[in-house]
DNA sequence: CCCTCTTATGAATCTTAAA
DNA sequence: TTTTAAGATTCATAAGAGG
């Protein structure tokens, strides 16, 4: 284990902000000398004009001049020197943690590989609440894309395996993080009353981060801090942080809010339990999973109505075509119908109703 | 719309498989023949030796010889051939899908990009009885990615916004996906009972993307095919596929597979349509028909305000006058307005929107 | 204080046919 | 090809207002 001389590592600035180009500022700072980088760069949006809700609000988008990127080419150019920048500070056995879009994450992933760092995970962050699409031109964009990589390939990267475990309530942690996006309290708000940062990042998915892959006392660097959401918690789990950040803004909110920052009793760190609600299972995961098959007969449960299923999860009968509830309620007339318990399918000479079929998939999830 | 000749197409060796090398077959049919591009090219895994479990059974990893890249550059290389093929082979408003993990896939995304492919969306297959990291060493590697691209940021895709809003039981399909993988009675086994394939995709993943991005007939290209399932799930749906594949032993397996299965019924295929795709009918028919009348008073959904029919179809109120959307867009403040639900009429007592008078002459039609 | 209803909002590459 | 106008389109949360 190697470890810098203490003149070394009292040039570092701990638990400080600079303001500066993050670039710079790296490079000015003794290599070698950091556990952990969390890094949240500029994705690189390219949006055009406006878009608007269909209840005609204007949605408030990203469209800050550092996002801001002539060209691919231009993006790469910038990506590959704070990534140079950040790994002659990572300590042999450090580890760095980078957060995008399908805008950016593949360029950053790419040469993340091509400068000798070694992926260890891609982590997914599935958002909970994500925006819609609003237009229904294409899927919801519900996640987004963290890559866990080593300085290089025989690096002995901190995991807290055991950790991570418990955190996910006794089984191994996965590469899927299911998290709210930042909102309410806990989104940071300047004085007009407006969000302060317009990527403000959960504590709860740097919370994760940390738990997991950092010891007490490491040093953790985030070269695009913001409004210090990667100080916050670290100072709460008795990590040391370097904040980089350009703006004077978003500087002084976060200075304020780490002021009100306290470390939590170690003794305390008590695990949040996620309450596991029932998963939704919707009615097209059975003929997408081949339980049903697109042409299949279902009966009602009294016997008096069929419906056959079509491929898109829908079913049509005599003048209806719907869900399994909207069709079920209009064969019988009725408000509403639990069409999962109203419609019977045949296996094996028997009829069956189809929540059978759901609980066998909740029971793989 | 551009279309291709009969001879072009006559060209195409629809719902076969061929033998030989991806990209030369490619390279050897017509260009701009193909409507959607599914590829689950090799992984690149860099695997060194062998994995075993804690019981120190062997895991029966991907090591087969044509997963051996020399380096990132072989594969770069290698990448940016297939893909290119793949795009001269889509018509302007095709569309591509690629799978993959974090070994290979943020330098296909890259890759895409570069080539001027347009990426849609990033989606995430997250796993439901993934295998876990027996050594305890990193996450669990609980999903793959895929992209869904365009051939170009013009390009006109296919995306069936309801049909995939209904399998997933009335919201918009996310960005996230839920499905098992391929195991049980849907996993291929060879004469000794192992698996055909070290990778088969399950045919829930594909039955989403042939549902979501495709129309029955269209023409679905896999340039590495391996047992089939894109041909499997593309035949049951009633799109046409074309198989590239090099190995001769997958392609016997494929063959046997495609005999078995067989096409839904075209009524059950047919799925829930979008209103963009109803015929246009001018407000002004509902005047001429004596549905309403001239002079007739509407008011707005939300009853704050209200105007008069004209005999040539637009409205007139306070200040303003013209069509039912630019007069409901002018009252409301707002850059734009769907007049057809905004604006209502009273019949019987009752004030109903204009928009079932529209559903009246579409189902005339 | 509790419950209900309304309003606001989030890293977004978000229309298309017809003239 | 470019321009114009029709018209299609949202989910989960949380805060705040009102009763």
């Amino acid at each position: 284990m190697m470890t810098k001389t203490k003149t070394e590592a009292a040039k570092l600035p701990l638990n400080q902000i600079l303001c500066g180009d993050s670039i710079e500022l790296m490079n000015s700072l003794p290599e070698g000398t950091v556990d952990l980088i969390f890094a949240d760069p500029p994705y690189n949006l390219q949006l055009r004009g406006d878009l608007h809700r269909p209840d005609n609000s204007r949605v408030d988008a990203v469209d800050d001049a550092w996002d801001q990127f002539a060209s691919f080419k231009v993006y790469d150019q910038f990506t590959q020197e704070w990534l140079a920048a950040a790994r002659r500070l990572l300590k042999p056995n450090g580890a760095i943690w980078v957060i995008g879009s399908y805008h950016n994450i593949f360029r950053v992933g790419a040469a993340l590989q091509n400068q000798g760092y070694w992926i260890l995970n891609d982590v997914v962050w599935r958002k909970s609440n994500p925006m819609p699409n609003f237009r229904g031109k294409r899927l919801t964009n519900a996640h987004e894309t963290l890559i866990w990589a080593s300085k290089d390939e025989n690096s002995k990267y901190t995991f807290n395996y055991e950790a991570l475990k418990a955190l996910n309530e006794g089984t191994q942690m996965r590469s899927d993080w299911v998290l709210p996006i930042c909102s309410g309290h806990e989104r940071l708000k300047n004085s007009e009353g407006e969000k302060a940062h317009p990527t403000q990042k959960p504590e709860s998915l740097l919370h994760r981060v940390l738990v997991g892959t950092t010891n007490p006392g490491d040093v953790v660097l985030d070269p695009f801090f913001g409004t210090g959401t990667t100080g916050a918690v670290a100072k709460k789990l008795g990590r040391n942080f370097i904040g980089l950040e350009r703006d004077a803004g978003y500087i002084e909110v976060a200075r304020n809010r780490l002021g009100k920052v306290r470390k939590f009793d170690s003794e305390s760190l008590e695990v949040t339990k996620s309450k596991r609600a029932e998963p939704r299972v919707p009615f097209g995961q059975l003929v997408e999973r081949g339980m049903l098959s697109p042409g299949e007969t279902l009966t009602s449960l009294n016997g008096r109505h069929s419906a056959r299923v079509r491929a898109d999860g829908t079913l049509i009968a005599k003048d209806v075509r719907g869900s399994i509830h909207q069709v079920g309620a209009a064969l019988e007339s009725a408000p509403s119908c639990n069409g999962w318990t109203y419609w019977c399918f045949r296996r094996d000479g028997k009829t069956v109703p189809i929540d059978l079929l759901r609980q066998q998939i909740r029971s793989e999830l």
